[in-house]
DNA sequence: GGATGTGAACGACTTCACAGCG
DNA sequence: CGCTGTGAAGTCGTTCACATCC
């Protein structure tokens, strides 16, 4: 430390908080890590674990920092310590039941996606407004009407909630989830959602994607 | 410009280029603009049109100034005029056809979302590793085989390729794109694509976003 | 030697504040 | 008077550089 370092009693020691591009970057170490571990390989370096994603050593050590463990000077990191410690600060070191609203086409997707319950997102419950749908299995899941969110999401314990529904009802079956108990919500819906201070939502807007990406592929043809 | 700035002839005017969160807050203008028009309202001011977004007045206008025209000092920006502008600096006052590989259920959600139609991403050509597919119909488009690209790409004149096949095979499929002369690519599965840098990429990755998701709501509970 | 941890410099983006215009 | 446009200040995140430790 540059003056000295006598209040360094802080119990967890490290920085204040991740911020999101470093949390996003510590989803992808830990993917990176696992696929590691399944090699085999078991240390890594700052260097290493960076270059494969396009980050720099530097900003690497900066992620890791955030965490409790720490590296082993002259060695790196070690992979069986960091994963569980990056799972721990992100909180996925537990089940995070989850509500999945709209079952069309992406819905679908998601639950064929194993990825998600292999860490720990286990789709709990179905709803959807067709009548048609409702009572239907998808998956080994029953489909339930919207009506029932309250006691289904009860019984269930889901926590976060998946919206796959059309524009025009994602605020109203958003309000029902934070209703029903849900804390978090990932919206494929391309609207703003207005919630809760206590409700945490993550966005996934496809036209804002595909349309930075014209933006991109636009600046490279015409400088 | 720290020293002097004598070299200002840049015939366009406007700041330097708009950044990557710029250009996302570019698209939900937009939509917002639209949005506006189809009510019928044609002159908004930065407070109005950056509320329902969560941005503040000055980050529009430091938004807007980018693109080549201006508000009216008093009275807001003129929504008719905004629109083709927001779009022009987009890339997407024009069509942009697009390849879609892997007709499995996010595709076929992508393709029932007429949301990218409207905005000019036309999809003109589906492909597919499984013989089973290959053939099929699908919204009226031919599947076809992998070992097409070329030529259908060709001919059809794809300009972006979609990405919605396995992890293991999106880096072939993206260096197959890219051959076929495909410049931008919007990919699904959760990988780091190595390509050539005149090829942009934009990334949607559903398990770095419900772990961005768990992150916020666990810091909710924790602190 | 090789790699970590971390102040300090740097750069990018956001907010502030206010001149200027309709 | 209201609202835009924009330098200046402020904040946040990244990169640099180097002391430190195995």
């Amino acid at each position: 430390m540059s003056k000295d370092g006598e209040f360094s009693t802080r119990q967890n020691g490290s920085e204040p908080r991740p911020s999101r591009a470093s949390v996003t970057r510590l989803s992808l170490y830990l993917r990176r890590l696992e696929s590691l571990l399944q090699e085999g390989i078991t240390t890594v370096s700052s260097g290493q674990l960076g270059e494969s994603l396009g980050v720099t050593d530097a900003q690497v050590r900066k992620d890791l920092a955030h965490l409790g463990t720490h590296g082993h000077p002259g060695i790196g990191y070690d992979a069986p310590e960091l994963v569980p410690a990056i799972r721990r600060t992100l909180g996925i070191d537990r089940d995070w039941p989850t509500a999945l609203v709209g079952v069309g086409n992406l819905a679908r997707a998601l639950l064929r996606y194993h990825g998600f319950l292999d860490r720990g997102f286990r789709i709990v419950a179905l709803f959807d407004a067709d009548p048609a749908k409702v009572g239907q299995f998808v998956d080994g899941l029953e489909v339930h009407p919207l009506e029932r969110m309250g006691p289904v999401i009860a019984t269930t314990g889901a926590e976060l909630g998946i919206l796959a529904v059309p524009s025009e009802a994602s605020q109203s079956v958003a309000d029902a989830l934070v209703a029903a108990g849900v804390r978090g919500l990932l919206n494929f819906a391309p609207c703003v959602l207005r919630l809760p201070s206590h409700v945490s939502v993550v966005s996934v807007d496809l036209t804002v994607q595909l349309e930075q990406l014209a933006f991109l592929v636009h600046l490279g043809s015409t400088g």
